[in-house]
DNA sequence: CGAGAGTCCTGATCTGGATCAAGGATCCGG
DNA sequence: CCGGATCCTTGATCCAGATCAGGACTCTCG
């Protein structure tokens, strides 16, 4: 196992702490396991399972479900590749949703313990961890400050150029993607109705903001997009 | 100065790692500052601000503001004594929000870079933070799901309940207490307007859930408002 | 190739909370 | 004690988006 190394991964710009020396790649690399690809639909982890690693998704995508107080399901965010899923799960000892996949899944699994100790040992790894913690907190509460302040259109204009930005991370285009969830899940994502998402993206549509056929989607004026969304930090995850 | 230690402070259980040896307590003292208290109306720090240090309410409160994009100011948390504010400096070098006095405010600073390096040495501090860290994005998210799916009522409910809470954790009395915050504070934290937090008081108060009086609340039933507040996560801060 | 199930779009109506407007209450400085 | 400002409450109206109801398109599987 372990055939595929984080030396050589694609991603490790993204998911690596910065200027982490060789030898210390190797330590990381012999506690991290990857393990067989998830199928569209296969749950990575379910809320309330006991915590116990935390995962780097390397290629697909995971939607996260949080299942709300009153037995709804709402999606609580996004996972694309070089990004982190299971963070909640530290102070609450269990996940605090579930993490399901949207596509043929690739996850790289870190046992939480084992990182820890680690970290202890390399100050970088430290302090990636404390970084990604913070940056995840304030995408909640960017995305709160939207969920109660911004009208429909500014929300899927914000989700809209979130993917964007998450894109040109990994070195894709910013302006013509595919969209790995459904319109029922930016709706619930959005705090929105299926309806009202369908009807803005027309409205956009009229003033050429955007080309949307199914999923495939097409950014012709990324600027006015991001005018529409306003700066807003990254809204997104 | 440091005449007031954290040997000797009331809050210790709350802001303190659990099972610190004495001797590492010393060494946490000897980082943390205690400066003189703020007034109502002063800021701690301001959105933007270069990121150094986070910070320990040992009494009063504070309020977390958010600039949205579009200019508008919104209450994005509230900070009671033995709760940390500035973490989402963490990851963007300075602070994503400003922290302003509700009444006269104690709060201790942490030197962040130092707290770092006494995380490597001492095990329980650096498990603590990533705790804390992982408490408050959970919470966050506990807010969205609030605000993309919960009534204005439950809303109101889950805000006092989660007051409660925190009341309680600091060991004081759950069902009475004055809140430190303004109609319009709540109202902007839950993404409504002063005129519905109004409204809403008063029709709780004909289910005979609450009695307030200005900023004075009496919960007389506590199980009744849990249900309405659904179990709800702690989405407070 | 055709039936069934999703998913997506569109139209008509309804409603919770925003907005607009105006009184009271409370607090402060002078 | 009074004048002004701020905060809280209450009432009347309005609207963005929810809800209800179909219809079209795309998959998949028999």
């Amino acid at each position: 196992m372990n055939h595929l190394k984080c030396h050589n991964c694609a991603l490790a710009a993204l998911c690596m702490p910065h200027s982490v020396p060789a030898a210390d790649v190797d330590r990381i690399e012999a506690v991290v396991e990857r393990g067989r690809p998830l199928q569209s639909g296969d749950y990575l982890f379910r809320d309330g399972d006991a915590f116990h690693s935390l995962y780097m998704v390397s290629s697909g995508a995971l939607r996260l479900i949080s299942l709300a107080d009153d037995g709804e399901q709402r999606v609580a965010g996004f996972v694309l590749p070089g990004e982190m899923a299971g963070l909640g799960g530290i102070a609450a000892k269990s996940y605090t949703n579930s993490a399901q996949a949207l596509d043929t899944t690739m996850v790289c699994r870190l046992p939480f313990s084992r990182m820890e100790d680690l970290c202890r040992e390399l100050p970088g790894l430290q302090h990636y961890f404390f970084e990604a913690l913070s940056r995840d907190l304030v995408q909640g509460q960017s995305l709160s400050m939207m969920l109660s302040c911004r009208a429909a259109e500014e929300r899927l204009a914000v989700f809209l150029w979130g993917i964007s930005v998450r894109q040109g991370r990994r070195g894709l285009s910013t302006t013509r993607f595919r969209l790995p969830m459904s319109r029922m899940d930016i709706a619930s994502y959005l705090g929105l109705t299926p309806e009202t998402v369908s009807r803005v993206i027309q409205q956009m549509r009229g003033k050429g903001l955007v080309e949307i056929d199914g999923r495939e989607v097409h950014l012709p004026d990324l600027t006015g997009l991001t005018d529409l969304a306003g700066a807003a930090s990254e809204a997104t995850a």
